[in-house]
DNA sequence: CCCATGTCAGTATCACTGAAATAA
DNA sequence: CTTATTTCAGTGGTACTGACATGG
């Protein structure tokens, strides 16, 4: 596109870098998205007793039990004390147990209740069974495609956030 | 699909449904883009002095001055009540600038003001910066495929919640 | 009186920083 | 004593529901 003549405007230049329609369309949507990861976080709460965040959380604990608080926050790419919070939640909900590691008394080692390995197991009105159904509505050889939007979308972003920290 | 012989394990057939690796794997690229994306807003207001939210708020106001507080709730997919406090946020850091419509008494005008306009336009370290970068690097034709992947999640997303009202 | 628009009060989660406790 | 791990206290933004005030 405009390969003829692509100076021909200059603040052209600077506006498809920055402020282009498209740019700000994207935009839209991606925060529309975030949006609604939120309201079924939500809404998962009323149904299923938990959020997003803290369903992930039963996930991924269940995934390696027993699992150090530590190892959950960098699964999850949260702060300790951000972990603390969603697992005390977790805790007093019944769905993870707490102990702490006989071998290292700093740590502590997080399992799942039976309570919690069943909501680990139950996907209905999830945000795992909306990226599940969008996976298979997709159409066939776009699946790696679709993850390498969302991949470069984060490697962007964390490179935005980056900048912003050394500039 | 799975046609020929890749239907080994009888299982599969389950787990590809809602309990597969795959899907736990975008499950947690999703998640991890949503962090970036609080992190990068939280890194926003140090900088800038908004967030990201209240920066697509100034963004979309400054589209189409002057704006009702209900359209800016319904552009932005928030209830009404949350609206609220965003443009009192930004109304106190002197960003917008709040008036009733003289036509109807009920309604709220919002405009920018000078500084809010200057933030506007504004892009370094934003949201939409790291999107357009994410977009200039994308590989050409791409872009349309990309933004229907966000958009397919979105929808998903949002017919989950909805299926969750009623079933 | 009824409806629309917006605000306010109350609530909850998420997520951070910085400080403290505990153990290696 | 120093370091690692986790928790606690405090802060702030997002976003909702439900109640309310105000205006058409």
């Amino acid at each position: 596109m405009l390969a003829t003549a692509p100076a021909g405007k200059r603040r052209a230049d600077k506006a498809t870098r920055s402020g282009s329609a498209e740019t700000l369309e994207f935009l839209g949507v991606l925060w529309a998205l975030d949006q609604e990861l939120r309201a079924l976080s939500k809404r998962m709460q009323l149904r299923l007793g938990v959020t997003g965040p803290q369903r992930l959380a039963l996930r991924i604990i269940g995934r390696s039990e027993p699992l150090r608080a530590g190892a959950l926050a960098s699964a999850m790419h949260l702060h300790p004390s951000t972990v603390t919070g969603v697992v005390m939640r977790l805790g007093r909900a019944g769905l993870v147990r707490r102990r702490r590691d006989p071998g290292d008394g700093r740590r502590v080692l997080l399992a799942l209740t039976a309570r919690g390995a069943r909501i680990d197991r139950h996907h209905r009105g999830t945000v795992e069974s909306a990226v599940s159904r969008m996976l298979h509505d997709l159409p066939p050889g776009q699946l790696a495609a679709a993850r390498e939007v969302l991949e470069r979308l984060r490697h962007s972003v964390a490179r935005e956030r980056a900048s912003g920290a050394s500039a």
